[in-house]
DNA sequence: AATAGGCGCAACCGCCAAGAG
DNA sequence: TCTCTTGGCGGTTGCGCCTAT
């Protein structure tokens, strides 16, 4: 091989396109017990025939537990209208201001709602309220400067539930501990999580079916009422109430795993 | 009821920066 | 110092859902 910059992973034979659900349950289940340390390793450890970066974008955008997911509140939509008045595209940065928030979010609700607000609201040269308090938003933080002044009142920020992903992690990462009444994966020294995963047709029927699917599963063998068990505490089975409980109680459960695709708008 | 078009969002791609050796 | 690896970021795309006709 010549030099140059190598593929992030090997691309031949691996899986594209939309997550099943037993993809993320793997996903999860891996990062539990082990962390993220080594994106690039992680999908070969976790069994799953995905990319790293695929991985990563997995978890980063939608199975964190401490992501919140539902309708931006106006606040929410001002204060990235304010940060992106002062930065610019860098949905990383801005994300940094919006606990709970993700870059990816970010940026689609800037692409498919804001943008087009901003530019009505510019072009119509309109009164409303709301285009006043984003020019007064605006007016009051002029230069990047600017931002060195900004704190958790003026952005509507929250910061005592801003968590770390290290933090959550940590209180999840316990082989035999436990998520808050959730029912842990039974870890073994040389468990080795692909082993629980495969070599089972009710799980392998089940692999095809996409996030959001309704699926029906009865009980079986210890297994499978295991893996149904952890669908439940993963709220798999929940309904979205369930995700806006757990949102509300600030508590990091597993149920916040899995929100199943939500409807638009979010529910959770 | 069927269908075309628009919209929202998850996911991919390519580039860049930082760190390790 | 240079090369390579890895994680991270921003732009873009494509699929599926929703709505209007």
């Amino acid at each position: 091989m010549g030099r140059g910059r190598a593929p992030c992973c090997e691309k031949v034979g691996l899986k594209k396109g939309s997550w099943t659900r037993a993809e993320d349950m793997k996903l999860v289940a891996y990062i539990q017990q082990h962390g993220h340390a080594n994106w690039r390793a992680l999908p070969k450890q976790a069994g799953l025939l995905r990319c790293g970066k695929s991985c990563r974008l997995r978890w980063i955008n939608y199975l964190r537990p401490d992501i919140k997911r539902g309708n931006f509140t106006q606040d929410e939509e001002e204060t990235i209208i304010r940060l992106h008045h002062l930065l610019g595209n860098k949905w990383s940065k801005i994300a940094s201001h919006l606990p709970r928030r993700t870059d990816n979010e970010i940026k689609n609700i800037w692409n498919t709602h804001l943008k087009k607000r901003i530019t009505h609201s510019n072009g119509s040269n309109s009164s409303s309220s709301e285009n006043s308090n984003q020019h007064k938003a605006m007016s009051n933080l002029s230069s990047i400067e600017d931002l060195n002044i900004l704190d958790s009142e003026q952005l509507n920020i929250d910061h005592s539930i801003m968590e770390s992903d290290k933090e959550i992690m940590s209180t999840l990462s316990s082989p035999f501990g436990a998520i808050d009444g959730a029912k842990m994966i039974p870890v073994e020294p040389d468990f080795d999580i692909g082993d629980v995963f495969d070599d089972d047709e009710a799980w392998l029927a089940m692999e095809d079916t996409t996030i959001g699917d309704q699926v029906e599963m009865s009980g079986g063998t210890e297994r499978e009422k295991w893996i149904e068990d952890l669908e439940r505490e993963l709220g798999l089975w929940g309904s979205s109430d369930a995700g806006l409980q757990c949102d509300q109680q600030q508590n990091v459960q597993a149920s916040c795993y899995f929100q199943t695709r939500p409807p638009s708008p979010f529910l959770c």
